[in-house]
DNA sequence: AAACAACTTACTATAATAGTAAACAAATTT
DNA sequence: AAATTTGTTTACTATTATAGTAAGTTGTTT
């Protein structure tokens, strides 16, 4: 009878971590009164938590506004945990390589408990930019998501395709179940995926599954990201699908399958 | 009457930053009982805090040993931590154009509460490295922290030059105090400071401050890290030495006061 | 197979938190 | 500038969560 261990589980932890998760580039700010809201979570408690991030230095009251932001010391621990995962160090290298060569915007994600979380990431300078969520289960309408449906056996792409709402998120989505199968035997085909502004009007991709060595099924997903100002998908595609390729090959080759 | 808002404080959400803050590049893995003892807290406290971070992905157990490592989602706050921090922003492409274009390694810290926390890094691929610890209140052998130093009042420099130990931390670690007050005044008039293997032995530098730019206050420093094999330091400072007060000149302009 | 080390669970006194309500402060409107 | 509204901080308990001890359990070494 596994009174599971749900019993040694530290709530106000989960809270807090809660709250330090809703401060990323799309919201540097927040007030008590919305993080509040958005905890679903009273005042003085949620009062309690963030004084606590504040007399730690990993947030800040604004001066006037009493509004909150990240602190000094989350961008350390941040710095900390980013350079504290093994497979960080690893990528690190090689992407870093590619985007200093070619100046190209790419992320990295893992393939973990059914969604897409980002674990590194280079953005070109001076061109627009769309932070995307850093965890994600909208796999249907990005480059990353379908690069990793593409590759996955038969029954387990079944169960995660379903669990896709298939929303319209811009114009060019693809909202049909047929329409979205075609393009993923394209994805086999080809070997990576596209994202013609499926997501966001104006942002494209393209993306490459991470495969792991032994069993080839896939832990993440290579994106190479741009916009329409800046290039068409083809244009996009012709210049840097062997890159992003190759690139996703070295990364399958480092990065362990645990 | 001012009862202090100690009251309004979650101790366990503290218990579980300090132990997520144990997990560093110098020490990518615990275990249950070394936690124990570095936090001075009972096992089965830090068995629930552990397992808190576990069952939310921020943490997880080696398959065979059950040391603990970050986990997927640990490396995702960090990049949000680091993204969702207004100053990051700012530096991050002026301080990536210059590792690209020379290949060095860079730190950039901010000066906070007496210590210097690291808030950018850059690092050269294929070569030596040294993780410094990512906050550090060491300021009289590292070259960050004798930039900083130099350039601050005279009172403030009194107070902190008597808080440092001069603790011997390799052969050449400057442990006379008024050898310690003449080099920070070839500093303050080269500019910036050197670090000649103070810290650790074949780890050099060289570091600028970043000054406010209403006050003139350090706000933080600049430094560019290299090793004995690759370079001697009269070598890396003729090299380097522009490229680094260039640099920190630009982050003076952009990094705000507050 | 026994001994040891490390981790996990059971249990309870104690300490911490959630939540309500009220005081305060800041911003906005009248 | 007073009045109103909105947002933040404090006071106060009932309730809940945690710390800690001690006893199991698992896994490793001898």
């Amino acid at each position: 009878m596994p009174k599971v261990n749900r019993d040694y589980f530290a709530k106000t932890l989960e809270k807090g971590l809660r709250i330090l998760n809703l401060f990323d580039a799309n919201h540097p700010s927040w007030s008590l009164t919305e993080i509040s809201e958005r905890m679903e979570l009273n005042l003085t408690s949620v009062y309690r938590l963030v004084n606590t991030f504040v007399e730690l230095g990993y947030l800040k009251k604004g001066p006037k506004s009493k509004r909150l932001h990240l602190g000094p010391k989350a961008v350390t621990l941040g710095n900390q945990l980013l350079h504290g995962f093994d497979t960080v160090r690893l990528i690190e290298p090689l992407v870093d390589e590619i985007h200093c060569r070619y100046n190209i915007s790419i992320e990295v994600s893992l393939f973990h408990s059914n969604c897409l979380v980002q674990i590194y990431k280079r953005e070109t300078s001076n061109t627009l930019t769309y932070r995307q969520e850093a965890v994600s289960e909208l796999l249907y309408c990005t480059g990353s998501g379908k690069s990793v449906l593409a590759v996955l056996p038969a029954e387990k792409l079944k169960n995660l395709a379903e669990a896709q709402s298939f929303a319209r998120r811009s114009e060019k989505t693809i909202t049909n179940i047929d329409d979205f199968h075609e393009d993923l035997a394209q994805v086999r085909q080809r070997g990576y995926a596209l994202n013609n502004e499926e997501y966001i009007k104006g942002l494209i991709a393209i993306a490459a599954p991470i495969l792991s060595r032994d069993t080839s099924y896939p832990l993440g997903s290579l994106s190479f990201t741009s916009t329409t100002p800046d290039h068409t998908l083809a244009e996009f595609e012709v210049k840097y699908a062997a890159v992003l390729c190759e690139l996703a090959r070295k990364l399958s080759e480092v990065i362990p399958d645990a």
